[in-house]
DNA sequence: CTGAAAGCGCTTACAG
DNA sequence: CTGAAAGCGCTTACAG
């Protein structure tokens, strides 16, 4: 399995009969004559010629190296926005890398160091975050996807996650919910903080309200614990809001190891509408938001920056809207 | 947001008043003087110095880059096998490059090869596989990884699906099944053919069982509508064994709509056993590959390929297991 | 429109 | 143990 030498262009330029430097320009259309075109382009159509990224992203401005940061990719929310991510950057030619929690802050931020990233999408943001803050420092551009962070001068784009929490407290209120717990994300992630304040905002406005909450880091396994606490408390809640739809699973499950009926006897709100929720084994009432459009947006943004880095800052609040679906009832 | 300029190791040459090519024995464990070597790395902590991927992997003679062919990343299985490969992986300072089904073979071909990959992890080959014998073709190292192929001169581990389909055939007898159906994954995976040979093999040794096969692409969506297809036929299967798990949610779904009880009217046996089959909600009786252990083991013939070009091809099968859950009862 | 040349930031022999 | 030098495969001014 010898590795068979890779064609360069040098060997294409010499084989069409011109200067490497004439391949270059025909690859990254530079002006050249028809003719030479033609007879370039016939030779590297026969190898097949690939030009090594290694170099280019050596010598050149640009890597096409765009580093997206997204903690848990095992969350089925994640892998739709990466997908939808690549599909953007593959169409501008552009290549993705990812960080993962397989990895430390430290390790991820040397990582795209190292390889020399254009600029940076970053969806897992809590507050104080160093990562997304030493990214920056570096002078890598860097977009805040998903999850935003207030007084970081950078393109932002998220749901309107303070509508999905107050729409949330309006449906279980509606319902005549009046015992309510809120299975919270993560403390300083702004998805949560906003779900959590539009949900009190709207709950707090309807008085007696008893309301309880409790972080569970947008986990399967620590709100599943969670909820399993709760229903087995003196007083257990009627209806849970769950920040997100995975939280949900975790509670519905919970509540069927318990023996407690949904949504009977418990009524459950998501936030997020992955694919799953619509399974009809699962058919969670949440309230959806436009996953692939940020994800989407979230690259624009960046793209947009890398084509004018003056441009004025932009912050992006896309749409949400409630899904009503079989795990909630009157109380 | 200028880019602020990268330090290089010629800086950090000057600055600890050595030459270039001491830094980079330095960092590449070369022989340098105790206490050269700690002048220099304290210039490096200093900047936090990270040498350039780029011009290491032209330089060198690897780049660092595994290529880890994967078509579905939102089939839950395969973020489970990309967190194990990435950790290995990055245990070795290496890192991984993703080719999805954002992109078509041949763009993928062209990604590796541009990219310099130092060997590829392919995980979804199908017989006659076009893009695995062309990455070969260049002479870059392959190791089949979950899914094989005959006949292909390369080192591969998979799990024991014959025995996986043999235990789901024996499980769904036991209990009396006799009108089976068998939906199968994709024509000319390997998954799928010995899943359906153990299956078939002890199923025609039992006599008398009417077994119907369909294809359903290891979709969720074709595997949906392939279910409620077969609920709606004259003389329905009691028993339905899916040669993934995804395709048994679809199933479990599907009969959920159809109306058809699981397990009184209907048993359903999985395979693979991701995460989501232990859910009180789903619940799924399945038969357990070792996921994880199959993407490291991927990975690890791979680096030993690499380390050891001549040394024999290896094939490891890992041994499955069944999982009894509350998906299956007797007929 | 085209070629010759410099240079990107490293690793790796080669001397000493 | 250490430095000077070549060279990896490109892009990008610079001449002509």
């Amino acid at each position: 399995m010898a590795r068979r030498p890779t064609v360069t262009s040098v060997q294409i330029a010499r084989e069409a009969g011109v200067a490497q430097s004439t391949v270059s320009r025909v690859l990254n259309g530079g002006s050249v004559a028809p003719e030479t075109r033609r007879r370039v382009l016939e030779v590297v159509a026969k190898y097949d010629f690939q030009p090594s990224q290694a170099a280019r992203s050596l010598v050149g401005a640009r890597s096409g190296l765009i580093g997206v940061v997204i903690r848990d990719l095992t969350n089925p929310f994640y892998p739709v926005m990466v997908k939808a991510m690549e599909r953007v950057l593959h169409g501008q030619g552009l290549r993705l890398t990812l960080v993962t929690d397989v990895m430390t802050a430290d390790e991820g931020l040397a990582l795209l160091r190292r390889e020399g990233v254009d600029g940076v999408v970053f969806t897992s943001a809590v507050r104080d975050e160093p990562l997304a803050h030493r990214i920056r420092g570096h002078g890598i551009p860097v977009v805040l996807c998903h999850r935003t962070l207030e007084g970081f001068a950078a393109d932002q784009v998220e749901a309107d996650n303070v509508t999905a929490g107050r729409l949330a407290a309006e449906h279980l209120l509606d319902l005549g919910h009046r015992r309510i717990a809120m299975v919270c994300g993560l403390a300083g992630a702004s998805t949560s903080e906003q779900r959590g304040r539009g949900f009190r905002e709207r709950g707090g406005a309807c008085g007696e309200v008893a309301l309880t909450e409790l972080y569970a880091g947008y986990d399967y396994d620590a709100a599943y614990d969670a909820v399993r606490g709760l229903l087995a408390g003196a007083e257990p809640p009627t209806a849970l809001f769950c920040h997100n739809d995975v939280m949900a699973y975790a509670a519905l499950n919970a509540a069927a190891a318990a023996g407690v009926a949904v949504p009977r006897e418990l009524s459950v709100v998501g936030c997020d509408d992955v694919p799953l929720s619509s399974w009809e084994r699962i058919d969670l009432t949440t309230v959806r938001q436009p996953l692939e459009r940020i994800a989407r947006v979230g690259v624009e943004l960046l793209l947009d920056r890398l084509a004018d880095p003056d441009a004025p800052l932009r912050h992006e609040v896309l749409p949400v809207e409630f899904v009503g679906r079989s795990t909630t009832a009157p109380v």
